[in-house]
DNA sequence: CATATTTCGTTTGTGTACAAATAGACTGTG
DNA sequence: CACAGTCTATTTGTACACAAACGAAATATG
């Protein structure tokens, strides 16, 4: 028997992760058309410190330098978040909600929480703890 | 209170997945730097099918039609998969892996698999049959 | 204090991922 | 048989995601 009869896609974690994800996203583009996850994230976490440098910023919501540059680039241009180089430290850039992404978060944060419980609404509420700290573990 | 404030962005379901995924598409070019997890799981299906057409390969590994085009694009510059009209109906394009391609599935399955282990790695095994099985009801 | 190292941000290039539009080929129904 | 609807593949545009390389600024260390 070959060694890859053994390997079946549908049971390896990536690909039922990948899976899940997905249909994770397809919930939350219903429910808020308006912004990404990934953009909500950075808005999110951001309206929670007030403010934080842009690689900071990265850091706390997992997305590498390339990568929050391009959300905040986007949530700059929509006016969600402005950002100024900081006088201590001319290497960092410093960002904050604006008035508008704040009232932003506060409207959406209800609807992610409720794209978070369509997401788990398959399970029950003890099941749906168990993934959460099964997951957490994986990280 | 502002319900704002109930939102924690990392206790979302969407958050933890992300992190966990980059996780594992860490450990797996780590351990397969050759190829990504998506043309892993590509020309892994197609090996198990023996052909399929891309419309097919790509519902059967959750990608969508511009997606799994780009995929295959890829797997065919690299000679592991070749692609010729079908005859019968000249709308799809049938897919079969080269040796070449069938040689690398072989030779990578017990590298994919230990992708696999390594990611669940954190977790006992009953855990992990737990994690998979909750994982596969959100889908 | 001088410079090696680190940190921050940017840029470029590659690879998913999906929406929407298009064209060509097939199928079903009248 | 005509043709409306469906299916397949492609193209375009936008948005993550990461590697690698760069310059500027700050820090550490000798």
């Amino acid at each position: 028997m070959d060694q890859s009869d053994n390997y079946v896609l549908e049971r390896q974690v990536g690909f039922v992760m990948r899976r899940a994800v997905q249909r994770h996203i397809a919930i939350f583009s219903a429910l808020i058309p308006e912004m990404t996850p990934t953009q909500f994230a950075a808005l999110a976490k951001l309206c929670e410190l007030g403010q934080a440098s842009q690689n900071e910023l990265g850091r706390l919501t997992s997305m590498d330098v390339a990568t929050i540059k391009g959300v905040v680039d986007r949530l700059r241009a929509r006016d969600l978040v402005t950002a100024a180089p900081l006088e201590s430290d001319k290497r960092r850039l410093m960002l904050a909600p604006t008035r508008k992404g704040r009232t932003l978060y506060r409207k959406y944060a209800p609807q992610a929480a409720e794209v978070t419980r369509q997401t788990l609404a398959p399970l029950d509420a003890k099941e749906q703890r168990e993934l959460l700290r099964l997951l957490e573990r994986l990280i």
